[in-house]
DNA sequence: TGTTTATAGTTAATATGTTAACTTTTATTA
DNA sequence: TAATAAAAGTTAACATATTAACTATAAACA
């Protein structure tokens, strides 16, 4: 479903991506960057983008935790990465996992004093990158983005 | 720097990300959603994402060459990783790894027909995936989308 | 009640991505 | 020219992500 078509040169490399591409291709590369970025500010404070996600989840929930199956529904990730991902941050003493007494299945992930702590470090790093991206959006270029980008998100008709 | 906070509610979850975070949190979702989906239709053919995008490269070289080096910058990936998916794809048949005679130091990477063929059949279904994420922007709203990305990705002032 | 089904999580195998350390070859330059 | 620096890849160690297969527990139902 090509709609445009357009050449570049790059070394020996002519490319043929069509305008839809090009958006799609776009939106991967920026969120890529933002998230190596972002992974660049974390490595400073011990933690990884993920694991900084799963931090701020159990932060924003009640008593600081939350079971698996919860933050992987809200970070949209599969729980055998959650697994993995929860077992670094115990063995890094900022989260620990038990089990619910109500339901043996459950593993229910809690965020610790040192968590906390990391978390509140974090901040203003986090919130300065995000600015850096974002700065030459006035706030109606940005709520016209974030409505683009739910759009895509949502694939509506 | 927060400008805006709001809350919800998600099994005991509140959130508290900003009007700024929100916009690249959904970028990343929706990048995210989008690789995905497109790995499950490169899946069918026996690829992944990143090994459909060294084909790309490869097909639009000339002689359908490049170097690893070469490669990496213009997929933004890499060397050593580079050097892991060129190697999945010489093992699939789909390219060709062989020494520059001119600079013993440099790899090239050549597709392969079957490569070319892989990537001719999966022409249709990488398409249309595209088109189900962007059918309802107008070419114009594409067309703005893609400056908004471009933006972002250049940290535009 | 006892069998079946669903849920929650982990383990295993594999692909992708990172950085650091290394080899080999080519370029510089003193 | 000989020593040094730069460039191109690879290897190793690790974090993240996937799917498939598995265990253990709880819920459904017959």
């Amino acid at each position: 479903m090509p709609d445009e078509t357009e050449s570049n040169n790059w070394g020996g490399y002519k490319s043929d991506v069509t305008m839809d591409e090009k958006v799609m291709v776009a939106l991967v590369k920026a969120s890529e960057l933002f998230k190596k970025d972002s992974d660049a500010i974390f490595k400073n404070y011990g933690l990884t983008f993920s694991q900084y996600n799963v931090l701020r989840v159990l932060n924003n929930s009640s008593n600081g935790q939350n079971t698996v199956s919860m933050a992987s529904k809200i970070m949209l990730v599969s729980s055998p990465n959650m697994t993995g991902i929860a077992k670094r941050l115990e063995k890094s003493g900022l989260i620990i996992r038990k089990s619910d007494l109500h339901d043996e299945r459950v593993t229910l992930l809690e965020i610790t004093p040192k968590g906390r702590k990391v978390l509140e470090n974090i901040k203003a790093a986090h919130y300065g990158n995000i600015d850096s991206y974002l700065k030459s959006f006035s706030n109606s270029g940005k709520a016209r983005l974030l409505e683009d980008l739910k759009r895509i998100f949502n694939k509506a008709e």
